[in-house]
DNA sequence: TTCCTTTATGAATGGCACTCATTAACACCC
DNA sequence: GGGTGTTAATGAGTGCCATTCATAAAGGAA
């Protein structure tokens, strides 16, 4: 019964519709970057990075794999779209409203929390150029030029940033760890750690050693610029 | 000639040699999990990690790849062996020997010289629980052992060894960077980076970040240690 | 001797990113 | 308005990769 509508649908004009079913170009577009960065961020937060793959985006997106391909060139393009669209979401926006050490904490945090849940761009953040990323490009801008009003000096701007983005793509990954991470077989050969595991049972010592590092990094850096002035 | 002798040994008896060809059971195992664990050292060091595949490591053990499977699980668990003996290179002997400061900064630089040297186990090493890896245990156990017997408290030990090997893996990473990566299109858009990028180039960005990180995580962990006595 | 365990082989298997020839709609120029 | 070029789909591959499985043989235990 569908299937006979279906065909008289079809058999009319071959026009409309031509594009969801037949062979050539569509009238409009059925991709774009825009699309496809939203189907694959959409995916990744309903079933996780391992369902990321070109052949389920394509399914979601109601299109052949092979139609990917003349939009985003590899699977490493993508994870970049996908990483700049992140990096859309992390809150940067205390640099210009608060103090330069108020506004680098806010941002580490809303950054690490974000990496936390994406852990698997925690490696392609790192090493990948931020030109062709503009959420990127305009996060380093506010960050840079933040620290800049604040006091440091051209020279040392992007030092503190690296420090910082290490730090908290480090405590990233660190936070996907399971909690019994330190584990070790209570035999008594290693008396130092058995001990200390042992008191930290229940505790969430992702949060609480990452909040310790931040306290610590911005302590060194606050005492830094101090000298900076001073010398 | 060579041939000739080692065929005569087959035919002898059978009993050595034949493990070399033959379908069944060799009389001594061709391999185990030092065997398969150098071998992948040693195909990483000379091809590089992409390199390390299920096939190509039986290749270079002179196997079938199904015979990796009696003795290793999985990739992974094969990564994990790969991680083990990598961390025993890491230098941990100035605890014991220095003051703290002097040798968690010392084994802060190995961890990190290590890790960048094999980026593709940093995902592994933040997550993977350290038990049934001896050389890590015996690590931390050092570490630990140095950091209490320098005055740090109970409680805080293994914070303080997160925060430093959250920011030493997230470094590694950063290192195997290019170095161009702050780079942005000089039209204007972007005044404050496009500034401070210009004033680096040439420099070895990532090795002077790690540095000026290193020292103000180390005056900042020197200063809360100070407060905690205090207090 | 007989049987179980260990550890090899080699032939699948299924999933994956990615390629390529083909095709159809649109946009343009003459 | 009829050719022509460009764009963006299709679907049928390709090759690589981790992993599995039935099979086989050697050695030790009973």
């Amino acid at each position: 019964m569908t299937s006979v509508s279906e065909n008289r649908n079809d058999e009319r004009r071959g026009t409309r519709r031509t594009a969801a079913r037949g062979r050539g170009r569509p009238s409009a577009p059925l991709l774009s970057r825009e699309k496809i960065t939203a189907a694959a961020v959409a995916l990744i937060r309903s079933r996780g990075y391992p369902a990321l793959t070109m052949a389920a985006l394509a399914r979601d997106l109601r299109v052949a794999p092979s139609a990917l391909y003349n939009h985003v060139s590899s699977k490493r393009e993508l994870l970049r779209w996908i990483q700049d669209h992140v990096n859309g979401g992390i809150d940067d926006s205390a640099f210009g409203a608060e103090r330069w050490d108020v506004a680098l904490e806010r941002w580490a945090r809303s950054y690490r929390e974000t990496y936390a849940r994406h852990a698997p761009l925690v490696p392609v953040m790192a090493v990948t150029p931020i030109a062709g990323s503009p959420h990127t490009v305009a996060m380093y801008e506010r960050v840079a030029a933040g620290l800049c009003a604040g006091g440091w000096p051209d020279d040392d701007v992007l030092d503190v940033v690296v420090v910082v983005e290490s730090f908290v793509l480090g405590s990233a990954l660190d936070a996907t760890a399971p909690p019994e991470i330190f584990e070790v077989p209570d035999d008594g050969a290693e008396p130092v750690l058995g001990r200390l595991a042992l008191a930290r049972e229940g505790r969430d010592n992702a949060d609480a050693a990452f909040e310790t590092g931040l306290a610590v990094l911005l302590a060194g850096l606050r005492s830094r610029l101090e000298g900076l002035a001073a010398g």
